[in-house]
DNA sequence: GACTTTTCTGGACAACCGTCAAGATTTCTC
DNA sequence: GAGAAATCTTGACGGTTGTCCAGAAAAGTC
């Protein structure tokens, strides 16, 4: 009780009931997306019963903004160990290409959630403080990896994080679809397109 | 009646009608979004009552794609008009430019509209025939430009029309977020944007 | 081991949904 | 203008939704 180590308030215990009910509602989350997803069926799918779910949340669009942040809080180092690794320019955006590409595959699902809430925001204002909040988080991720690799390349970065940001979000959107559409060679075309386009967004070598 | 001019056969009837109904359905949709819009709503915001609708429409999918088809089919010719009219390079990423301002500005919740759309046919299949062909119509308006822009700086462009339509795409979305969050500044700053992005697209000038 | 507090269950509720169909109304045809 | 065909209205249907709540069950406390 007393050990330092092993601390479990009555709140800690609180939360890690509310990270479990979020994890298994990403799954059903993923499957059906924002709208379609019935607390019934997010219930259904997990270890819980459906009324339990407003003594976690106080109400539905809170256990999804909750759920969303959950996993995009872990996703956004997905890239730390690329730029950490790399010692080459070339290496660099070869990794980072391979990374996006792995993501688009495995974890299909969570992005088109996360698509959808964004699409969703526009809606319901009440979602927007969440959403430009997170797409904040991820124009940093994005430009920890560009600005590595401008370090990388002794040369300065072309344009602004939000652009750089928005540029290859665009892409990466493109061939989520793509991917769910089962378009044949959109995963070697996503990389093909990371490894053309990231020479353009940095500023020519400059000759002296 | 056998006049040539005006022939009214019961079919072209027919089609007016699903016009006219897609036409005040599309306002409901680009308020409410595709999953809050319900037939009911969309038929109040009309001259019709909600039975109608299944008169017309085989299901409220139908009736969705049909709007949907409907708006994009005439906002693909947006740029037509910068295309044609365009001397210069420079002229042509300003007016262009402008008019991307311009119609997120008149058009938001249209546009909102064809994000969330885009967004559901990651989840349902249905979707997906309807959205891809809309992209590609999208991606060939794109193309449009960034191939007269290329002929206009004699210069060749630096990426596919996929490419250029997703990096696009990307900072449009962006925007359109942003001035639906009501940001300062998002428009000038996409005006900003593209005109430094777009001699990115073409390759540098040869030297000879 | 009794008492309190927290946690959970399962059912009930009102509201809303897409769909359908019977019948009223309008338009067309001759 | 009578009959036929079309267009439209209205109400009903089964189903689902988010939310709430009374009470059961479990955990914590002394």
């Amino acid at each position: 009780m007393t050990t330092a180590t092993v601390r479990r308030t009555p709140a800690d215990k609180h939360d890690d009931r509310r990270r479990a009910l979020a994890d298994s509602a990403l799954r059903t989350l993923g499957e059906l997306g924002y709208a379609r997803a019935s607390l019934r069926e997010i219930a259904n799918n997990s270890e819980f019963s459906h009324g339990v779910v407003h003594y976690y949340f106080h109400d539905k669009l809170e256990l999804i903004v909750y759920c969303v942040r959950q996993y995009k809080a872990t996703c956004v180092h997905r890239y730390d160990g690329v730029v950490a690794d790399s010692t080459t320019p070339e290496g660099l955006v070869a990794a980072f290409a391979d990374k996006l590409v792995e993501t688009i595959v495995e974890e299909a699902p969570m992005h088109r959630l996360w698509y959808d809430l964004r699409s969703q925001s526009m809606f319901e204002a009440d979602l927007r403080e969440a959403v430009l909040g997170i797409d904040q988080t991820l124009e940093d991720m994005i430009w920890r990896v560009v600005s590595t690799y401008a370090e990388l390349s002794g040369r300065a970065p072309a344009m602004t994080p939000h652009v750089a940001y928005g540029v290859l979000d665009g892409l990466f959107q493109q061939a989520l679809l793509g991917h769910l559409c089962e378009q044949e060679g959109v995963l070697d075309g996503l990389r093909t397109q990371v490894r053309d386009l990231m020479p353009m967004v940095l500023l020519p070598a400059q000759s002296r």
